[in-house]
RNA sequence: UGCCCGAUGGUGUAACUGGCUAACACGUCUGACUCUGAAUCAGUAGAGUCCAGGUUCGAAUCCUGGUCGGGCAACCA
């Protein structure tokens, strides 16, 4: 009853900022938060932190957090990219309400902007080409030279401004720029690009423009527009602060705090929009969706759920320093999620049949079997016994090791749900030796409710009537790399090397006949051989389960030994 | 070679902002229980906080100097 007063969770480095400010009244308490993304591909687990930093930091302290689209660069970005997002947003389980904006709806405000730069002195016109721009910006080490239009008059770089608007200029012929520095130890800072000339269709704004802001003359004004206090964006964006405040203070208009947090890595995945397209166009993956690739959809269609990613984004945390997060978290908290919602079925991969020599040759009994112990409330189901089953290769060994539990000359063991059965004998292959079935028999009493049900035996296997038994697809998922951090391929390396051959296999099952009418996206575990998601896409007549994750094994551990 | 940022068990995050034996999660290993060896429960090992100095009764926390890692020279975001 007792409640400490100390709290659950500490505060992360972004919360202590924001209540610093709540305490200095920086904001009138207020908290609005924003995520950016540029709709140019599709959402990855990476993106998810960012997601649940923003809403959830928002939430935390009674605010809000917009749905922003940085819609700058027309050449790269596409509405599908819009749509996806903003489905696994929701899908993650945030609300913007009607806060849905896009940077092109402040076009007119930020030229508005522009122009007043240039009354203001502070910008101007300049014809040098791309290559020209770069060689009179100087180096990391030495000090740019300024460009030879950077002296043009208000009216001149007003008139020139308003022309490059008119489309009266090629693309490349001309820029707007800042005039600041250069000679600044920030690059960023030297006499920075606010605006480029694209003649592009944009996919919101068509071709009323011409003229797109660069993400630098965009970000800051757009957080600024829609009182955004607290703008959280990761690490590479700390050296463009500076710059963020310069455009604040040089329009005198609402300033938000950046903040820069450290973005996330995962062990044997690759995270970068550039290499995660390279998979999709190279055929290395069966598109964005696809269950290996750490997008949001893929992840999704994986059969991970929205909870579990939300409490991943939880427990890793936040903050600047570079991290590689083991994958074995991730799964980890998609295990946990579905140990309390996945229902328990039976199926067999790779099968032996079992014939129980002192079973009833027609006898069908319908047995009872939980859907998940942990919730009653889930239910039960009934599934058909007969004598002739099929059992798990790998759960009979004709040599057991020590500490073998399962199937074995001699031994006894358990079917789930069902009977405990005594092995008698092995049928072998005449040629080949190969083990075809294995007999056993069976003691009536030991079934659930019978007198000799609380009968002790080591091992408990599942199996399945081969008579009634479905087939099912299975899809069995590793990790598309192999190595621990793919991220170090290099750009433009085929990946071919890299990428684990066994990361997707296909193979049939036998199941329990319920399994026919699994339904899209319902998730199963099927004992021991891990957590699965019914594919949402699939067009085959029989079920086909994407494996989620594997159940965690410590018999192979033993096994090794 | 300039500027900015960072450094705490294997991994990640904490440590009431200078104060108790450096905590928590994942992973590891061990045991109990179980109609799966999963789950659950209990327990174990593993860091003296990048290094060297300094301030202090007291430093992961402050100062100085190094070392290592990351970012920055798109008309990308």
């Amino acid at each position: 009853m007792m409640e400490t007063s100390k709290p659950e969770k500490s505060l992360n480095f972004i919360h202590e900022i924001i209540e610093e400010d709540s305490r200095n009244n920086k904001y009138e308490g207020r908290v609005h938060t924003r995520f950016p993304p540029e709709p140019n591909g599709y959402l990855h687990i990476g993106h998810a932190k960012s997601i649940c930093l923003n809403f959830g930091t928002a939430a935390k302290y009674n605010g809000i957090c917009n749905l922003r689209f940085d819609d700058t660069n027309p050449v790269k970005e596409d509405v599908e990219y819009v749509d996806s997002i903003r489905e696994d947003v929701r899908w993650l389980g945030f609300d913007w309400g009607d806060r849905e904006y896009y940077a092109s709806d402040y076009f007119e405000q930020l030229y508005e902007y522009a122009e007043f730069l240039i009354k203001k002195g502070k910008a101007f016109v300049c014809d040098l080409s791309v290559e020209d721009i770069g060689l009179f910006r100087g180096t990391i080490t030495q000090a740019g030279k300024e460009s030879p239009y950077r002296n043009r008059t208000v009216e001149e770089n007003l008139d020139l401004f308003r022309r490059m608007r008119s489309g009266e200029f090629p693309d490349g012929s001309k820029v707007l720029r800042a005039k600041i520095n250069m000679a600044h130890s920030n690059m960023l800072m030297r006499d920075p690009i606010l605006y480029r000339i694209i003649h592009a269709e944009h996919h919101r704004t068509g071709d009323k423009w011409c003229i797109y802001p660069m993400y630098d003359f965009a970000h800051g004004q757009c957080d600024s527009i829609e009182n955004i206090t607290h703008s959280i964006c990761t690490l590479e964006f700390e050296v463009h602060r500076p710059l963020y405040d310069w455009f604040i203070k040089e329009l005198d208009i609402h300033a938000p705090q950046q903040i820069e947090f450290a973005r996330l890595n995962l062990t044997n995945t690759v995270m970068s929009k550039r290499k995660l397209l390279g998979l999709v166009q190279g055929g290395y993956v069966k598109g964005w969706d696809d269950p290996r690739m750490p997008t949001i959809c893929g992840l999704r269609r994986r059969g991970y759920t929205p909870e579990s990613i939300r409490n991943f984004a939880d427990i890793i945390g936040v903050a600047k320093r570079d991290n590689v997060i083991d994958v074995a978290l991730l799964e980890h908290c998609i295990r946990e999620d579905l140990n309390k919602r996945a229902l328990r079925r039976l199926a067999v991969i790779n099968p032996l049949k079992l014939v129980i020599e002192n079973y009833p040759d027609d006898l069908v009994e319908e047995l009872d079997a939980v859907n998940n112990p942990e919730y009653p409330e889930a239910g039960i189901r009934k599934i058909p016994f007969s004598k002739a089953l099929y059992i798990e290769q790998e759960d009979f060994m004709e040599n057991p090791p020590p500490k073998f539990f399962r199937l074995s000359p001699g031994n006894e063991v358990r079917l789930k749900y069902g009977y405990i059965v005594k092995c008698t004998g092995i049928v072998k292959e005449e040629n080949t030796g190969q083990i075809k079935e294995v007999h056993c028999t069976y003691d009536p009493e030991t079934r659930r409710g019978m007198p000799n049900s609380n009968k002790k035996v080591k091992g408990t296997i599942h199996w399945v009537s081969v008579k009634h038994a479905i087939k099912a697809e299975v899809r069995l998922y590793e990790h598309l790399f192999i190595k621990e951090n793919p991220e170090e391929i290099e750009e433009g390396q085929d990946f071919k090397a890299n990428i684990n051959p066994d990361s997707l296999q296909i193979k049939t099952c036998f199941a329990e006949p319920c399994l026919k009418e699994a339904k899209a996206g319902e998730k199963y575990q099927l004992e021991r051989l891990g957590y699965f998601c019914v594919d949402p896409d699939s067009e085959s007549e029989k079920p086909v389960l994407n494996r989620t994750v594997t159940l965690k094994d410590s018999w192979s551990k033993i096994a090794k030994k």
